[in-house]
DNA sequence: CCCTTATTGGACCGGTCGGTCCGTATGTTA
DNA sequence: TAACATACGGACCGACCGGTCCAATAAGGG
């Protein structure tokens, strides 16, 4: 994967002074921020906190980096969802808590993060054929979570079972963008939470 | 307004040779589609076929020449959506319209460009408080037209009366700059268009 | 302890960024 | 037609862009 792990079987040579998983999270919290182009090199060498050399020798170029970035937050996301709807007592419930964290998010930090991915979908919309379909790949992904908790809530009875889980899973991935959206645009946590719940509503 | 439309009525001096109005209507067309930063100085003065000195004599910069863009589109936007919603039959079938028609605008430009206030949104989420007001008045305004709707589709009984219409109307610029999103991230027209149909069973 | 191998800092690259400036062209007014 | 006020083209600015290169250096293995 790293052009430094690709050689840790042949460990001959001065090794690495940074943790490679530890730079490219940083690099991906500064591109989540502020999206690709705004994030100079020179802020990601910073917040990584490697030299220059470094940087290339590990991670080839700014856009690959991003690409990387870019699948490790949808596999973290993925993976945080997932871990999220296993505990979660109903299928709605785990859906309704998901749209209403967009609230909590937007209380606290200053100004909200939004997603990485959809963030990026608004940035490069087909500008970039590889980062489209990582979007797409992304995007995908996070309907097949809410899929699984749609099919669970029908199953236990919270959604009527003729709906279409497909569809409505992908409704699901585009309201909690639009909420994000609308974090952004300044709302207040208390109206997205308001707006967490009516787009809720669509579901029943 | 403009510097140049300040002086006017002493109009002495060698006239512009360009539309200003016309020139920051291609220069909101490229921010539409690129963003602002992805957006170079060189490629608006082709895009508004003007040159820099005449672009930083009407305009002032780059970031001035954006406000303006997004000030302008709103107005647009504004003006475009009540005349429709004078003409639609009903409250209602207004917003289901305004909501397919992202359907529409996903199968022919490739990629849709989406709402430039969201975009905006996205890109500078609370790094410029100037971008930052106009986007929130934006919405805001959005939100004000999808209000009047509501109230009609109430007035007519097509929306239950003692759902509070504020929300209703915030709900609909969140749900429409999901199915945006959607579209930019690749889903089909016709994904879009069903995704549109759950979103308006929210008002229901 | 040397030798191999890899990482490191930093100089350097051409290109482009947004922006300024000035001499000249061009129209209006008197 | 002369005087004037403005617009225009283009040279120029320092800063920064992403990216390359190389000499110095540092940790293994023998």
């Amino acid at each position: 994967m790293y052009r430094t792990v690709q050689n840790k079987h042949m460990s001959q040579g001065r090794p690495l002074e940074f943790d490679p998983l530890l730079a490219q999270q940083r690099a991906m919290e500064l591109f989540w921020c502020r999206g690709y182009e705004a994030t100079s090199l020179q802020a990601l060498l910073e917040a990584m906190d490697i030299s220059k050399s470094s940087f290339y020798q590990a991670f080839g170029s700014k856009h690959e980096l991003f690409e990387r970035c870019l699948a490790a937050f949808r596999e973290r996301q993925v993976e945080r969802m997932s871990a999220a709807l296993d505990k979660a007592p109903s299928g709605l419930t785990f859906l309704r808590d998901v749209l209403r964290s967009v609230a909590f998010e937007a209380q606290g930090e200053t100004p909200p993060k939004g997603c990485l991915i959809m963030n990026t979908a608004t940035e490069f919309s087909g500008r970039d054929a590889i980062v489209a379909k990582l979007v797409e790949e992304g995007t995908c992904q996070f309907a097949s979570v809410f899929q699984a908790a749609i099919e669970r809530a029908q199953a236990d009875g919270e959604i009527a079972i003729e709906k279409d889980a497909e569809i409505l899973s992908r409704y699901v991935v585009s309201a909690m963008s639009g909420l994000k959206t609308m974090a952004k645009a300044g709302l207040s946590a208390t109206t997205i939470e308001q707006l967490a719940d009516v787009s809720l509503n669509a579901l029943a």
